[in-house]
This record gives structure tokens, C-alpha cells and sequence, in this order.
DNA sequence: TGGATTGTTCAAATTGAATTGAACAATCCG
DNA sequence: CGGATTGTTCAATTCAATTTGAACAATCCA
């Protein structure tokens, strides 16, 4: 299926090149891995599915990255196994979903979602220790922000549902 | 104004450090270094604007850390001087903003549309390279790729204005 | 002027997260 | 079974981003 391994030939051609980059520095912005978008990268211009030893050959990573990567990419929503031919291959192969929608939605419920849980718990128990602050004013000063802070979670809760929508088209 | 350093006391309050925790949790999710965490977080539940030497005490860390820090707050319109005491004063005291369309809107800016802009560019480089693809089938296919990469690019450009209106209460 | 105070810059050190690689499962099939 | 193939795990390493720290500006004022 594909040219065995030399030394490190020149393994993409440049527009794979120029994707993968681009995914590289979009994962980038979300705070994933590098790995993670040179894979989706990889993925989402090549028209047929790849194997994980197709993405360990062609982008030169290890496999210990490409497994690695590939399983958030699956929690992510963001690949899927390939099960084009109907035949019995061992080697399962991987293609991206490429709905915006799906992509978003995955990324909100598994990075955005768990940080804002997470953070509105941290803050009730902020609350809870301020109550104990001797001097009013500064009681009142700690549960103004403490309050604000709130707000900020719940406006994140509400945009997110919306945002989801907007993207699905 | 504040107690001289000894070796390394204990120069936040539980609270305080708790919040700075929050913030730096917060911060990392969006990509931005941990030093912004803590200060942006120590002066979020300060009553008091604070100075930079106050921050290089309070959360020991280097005049660099506080420096460079502020200039990013600074530049994300997140902190602003407090020009509290009209009296002439030399230093500098820093306060937060606190409203959340002003930090949403300043990330926007300063993080997220340059990246979507350099993106756009790429991309348009990239369909250009497409167009010299040989074979028919294949350039369809890739054309089809980007084309859809382009209408991500075009639905973040929408989403974020409406982002900005909705968090503006 | 000079020295004290405040803040900036940037090369070097540090650190934490991602990647590697080798050992280990799991499954297949002759 | 047994060995070949495919994929996973995780401690050790690597690497990139952040932080440090020391030198350097800039401003103040006695």
C-alpha cells in the first residue's frame, strides 16, 4: 500500500505539507498536541482512509504517538474507523468526520465542559470560605467578584448550546 | 506598603490562593501562560489596585514574569492603570477589568482573529496549488476538502461577533 | 550630576507537556 | 500451538514555551 521506509524520504508531497500544517497550527490554537493535527491533518486530505501504521510512516512519528493520537481523536468524535470494505481486514483504518458541527460539539464536551463543571464547583467552595472573612466591607467586596465570577460560568454554560447551533449550518 | 521578604513566607491568603488556582486553571484552557493566571487572579480579588513589585512579592515571580505578564493584560485589555489618587505618584498601580464582554472581546482580537486571518491566507494559497493537480478525480476531491476548510474559516469569522454580543449580557 | 527607584529586554535556564521506543497485550491463521 | 501482525502502555527522553535574572533604559529628585 505504501513505499517501505529509506532513511526519511520526502513522505508528503507539498499540499499534504501545507494541510498538515495548517491543522498543526489550528490544534495549536485549541491547545491539543501537535501530533493530534498532524494526524486530522493527514486524514482529512487524503481520500483514502489511513492505517495507524500509514500515519506512523508517512508523518515519521512514533507509534506510540499515532495510537495516542488517534484515541482522542476518536473521544473527540473527530475520526472514525473506516469499515469501507465490507471484507475481513485485520488493519482497521481511520477517516475524519469533517461536519464543523460534530467537531465543535466534541471539542465543548470534552475540553470546554469538564473545565467549566470543574471551575463552578472550585468557585461554590470559594464562597463557602469567604463567609468566614471578619470585616463586612471586604466580605462584600469578596462576594461581589466571587458572584461575577459566577456569572462568567453561567454565561459560558448558555453560549455554548448556541454556539453549537450556529455551527451546525 | 507590603511586609519585606525573609525566605519565602506564605504571602497569599487561602483565598487568594485559591482564586489565583482558578484563574490559572482558567487561563491554561486558553492557551495563555500560567504567570497571566496568577496575576490577572491576584488582581481580580484585590481591593486595591497592585504595583508590579507588589505582584513580584505577592506571587513570587520574577520582575520579567510581572513585567511581560502586565503587557500581555495590558494588550488583551484586561488590566488597566488605576490612575486611582490623583496625587503624583511614580510607580504604577494595575487593576482588572472585570467585565466579561471587555476579556472576551480582547482575546477575540488579540488571539483568535489573527490566527483565523493567517488561516484564510493559507488556504487560499493552498487552492491555488490545487489547481495544478493532474488528475481529474483527485482535484475534485481536493478542491471539494478545501472548500469546506474555507466554510470553517467563514463560520468562525461569523460566530464571533454573535459570541460578543450574547456575552455582553 | 548622581544615585535611587521603577520598569523593560533578552539570552540562558527551567519546566512541563508531548513524543519516543521498547516491552507488553491481543488477535489472527497456518 | 507458535509466530506474525496489529495495536497499547508507560517510563524515560526530548523539546518548546515560559520563566528567570542580570544588564540595561528611563525617570525622578536632592
Amino acid at each position: 500500500m505504501n513505499l517501505p521506509p529509506d532513511g526519511s524520504p520526502e513522505i508528503l508531497d507539498p499540499l499534504e505539507r501545507q494541510v498538515v500544517a495548517v491543522f498543526v497550527d489550528g490544534v495549536r490554537v485549541l491547545g491539543l498536541p501537535r501530533s493530534i493535527g498532524e494526524i486530522y491533518g493527514l486524514l482529512f486530505i487524503s481520500r483514502a482512509p489511513l492505517s495507524l501504521d500509514d500515519l506512523v510512516y508517512r508523518l515519521n512519528i512514533s507509534k506510540g504517538s499515532a495510537s495516542q493520537g488517534l484515541r482522542m481523536l476518536k473521544s473527540l468524535g473527530a475520526v472514525r474507523e473506516a469499515n469501507g470494505n465490507g471484507s475481513a481486514e485485520r488493519r482497521t483504518y481511520y477517516e475524519p468526520a469533517v461536519e464543523l458541527k460534530r467537531l465543535v460539539g466534541g471539542f465543548i464536551r470534552e475540553q470546554v465542559r469538564p473545565h467549566l463543571e470543574s471551575g463552578k464547583t472550585k468557585i461554590n467552595r470559594l464562597a463557602e470560605t469567604a463567609k468566614d472573612v471578619e470585616d463586612p466591607e471586604h466580605r462584600k467586596f469578596l462576594n461581589d467578584r466571587l458572584e461575577r465570577l459566577d456569572q462568567w460560568m453561567r454565561s459560558g454554560g448558555r453560549v455554548l448550546p448556541i454556539l453549537q447551533k450556529i455551527l451546525g449550518q
